[in-house]
Parts: C-alpha cells; sequence; structure tokens
DNA sequence: ATATGTAGCGCAAAATTATGCCCTATTGGC
DNA sequence: GCCAATAGGGCATAATTTTGCGCTACATAT
C-alpha cells in the first residue's frame, strides 16, 4: 500500500467525493456493475484497456469505501460477485450524468482535439 | 507541456467527461466561479492548499476546453475575469452534485477513516 | 527606496497513480 | 501432460499530475 506523505484535507465535500470516484476506472466500475457486469472477469472484458490489476486495485478501493460488496462462492473454480451496496448506489446519479455528460458533447470535444492538432502540426 | 506517451481513447462519455474535469482543483474552481469568485487572486485565497501555480495550469486546461472564458482588462494593475461558457454551465450540475454527495456523506467518510487508523495502529 | 498586490510562465523535483510481469491454486478440456 | 479460465497479490517501474522556487512587470502605498 502506498502511503501518503501529504496528508489530505476533507474540507468540502469534493473532496471526499473525489477521494472515492476519483480512480482512473472507479466511475466506469460503478456502471458496468450497475448494469449487472459484477464478475472481475466480466469486467475486465468490458474494459479491455484496462489491466487485471488495476481493475483489482480500484475494486478493493471501492469495497473498502463501501460502495461495492464481494461476495465469494466458495467453488472452484472461483467465482466472485460484486454489487453497489445502498451507499454506492447514490452515486450513480453523478456517474451516470458523467457518462450522458461526455456523449453529448462528444463531437464538440472531437473538434476540439482536431483544431488543437492542426495547431500542433503547424 | 507534458506530452502523453500513451494516447487516450475517448470512447465512453466518462473518459471525456473525467478529462475536462479530471484535474485535482477543476471542480472547486468550476463552483467557486459559478458563485462569483472569478478573479485569480481571489480563487487563490479560496483555495489556499492550492499552489497559485496548480490553479493557473487548471484554468489555462478549463480554459483550452471551452469550459470557462477569460476576460483581461487592459489596466494596472492587471486584471483579470474568468466566466463559465454556456457550455461549461452544462457541467455544474455534475460538480455541485458532487459537493453535495460528498457533504451528505461527511460523517460516515469520516467514521470510516477513523475505523482505519485503529486498524493501522493495532 | 522598499514592500505589496496584480497576473502568469519555465523548469525541475516530488508526489501520486497506474501498469506489467510473475506467482499461487484448482477444474475441465484436448 | 499442458493450456485456458477462474480470482487475486507482490514488487518494481513507468506514466502522469501537482508542486515549489524563481523570474517578469508595473502601479500604488509606506
Amino acid at each position: 500500500m502506498y502511503e501518503r506523505k501529504i496528508e489530505r484535507h476533507y474540507c468540502c465535500g469534493l473532496e471526499i467525493t473525489t477521494e472515492i470516484i476519483g480512480g482512473k476506472w472507479k466511475p466506469t466500475i460503478i456502471n458496468l456493475i450497475h448494469e449487472g457486469i459484477i464478475r472481475p472477469s466480466d469486467l475486465q472484458r468490458a474494459m479491455p484497456l484496462a489491466s487485471r490489476r488495476a481493475i483489482n486495485i480500484q475494486l478493493n478501493e471501492l469495497q473498502e469505501h463501501g460502495i461495492i460488496e464481494k461476495k465469494i462462492y466458495p467453488v472452484l473454480p472461483p467465482k466472485v460477485e460484486y454489487t453497489l451496496t445502498e451507499f454506492g448506489t447514490c452515486l450513480l446519479p453523478i456517474t451516470l450524468a458523467m457518462e450522458e455528460w461526455g456523449n453529448k458533447y462528444r463531437e464538440r470535444f472531437n473538434k476540439l482535439l482536431e483544431l488543437k492538432k492542426e495547431e500542433a502540426s503547424q
């Protein structure tokens, strides 16, 4: 475990929220679990750009923060399922809104990117 | 400017949204500008934990992404004001919800932190 | 003369986050 | 016997983000 050198301050709400959903893949994981993709291997297939390791770490942190719950089935090969807690469910309005907002403004964003590329090439 | 070594993929909306509001101080800046704190020096006073440098960088990025607009008054000493664009205003439901969520669950979060500390000390 | 307030960039270092590789363990299929 | 799939941890490294220090420039106040 990495131990912070600079202590975090949780003065405003935003600092708490970003502590919890700030990880690169966390909002995605929350949304996917909400969609019913609840087994680690399925999550990995749903996020091919994230490494297995990265996903495991994010899952552990989400669990520590009480956002998701882990059910281990005592079978072989191992079977694990994650579900949103009622606390985690409260986050959905935010994570889903983030997903929506990004999709809504994708074109605008892409145009901006192209503009930048042109500038860079000149 | 830092140049990415690994190209970002903007497949899902979340990746676009986090690219834009992912910076440590960006959601805070957006909310503060919305509250009327629009001059760089006032923003710095409102975020004493953020360095001047950090705030400047985040402001530049927000501007590049079309979230805020910069008005430079040709006076001395210099005067600058930032305002949300109509595009940036669309982000408020998200950033304000994040602030609200964190405040709502602050106690729960703090209890979790204390629990962790106890565990760590044993 | 000197300090303060305004705004902001360059550069290097520090802090943090994310990844890649290798390891364990067991069942079932070929 | 060997490979794939299941789940996940340890460790070192790479990538990225954030900070700190120093610098510019001018006007006003002390």
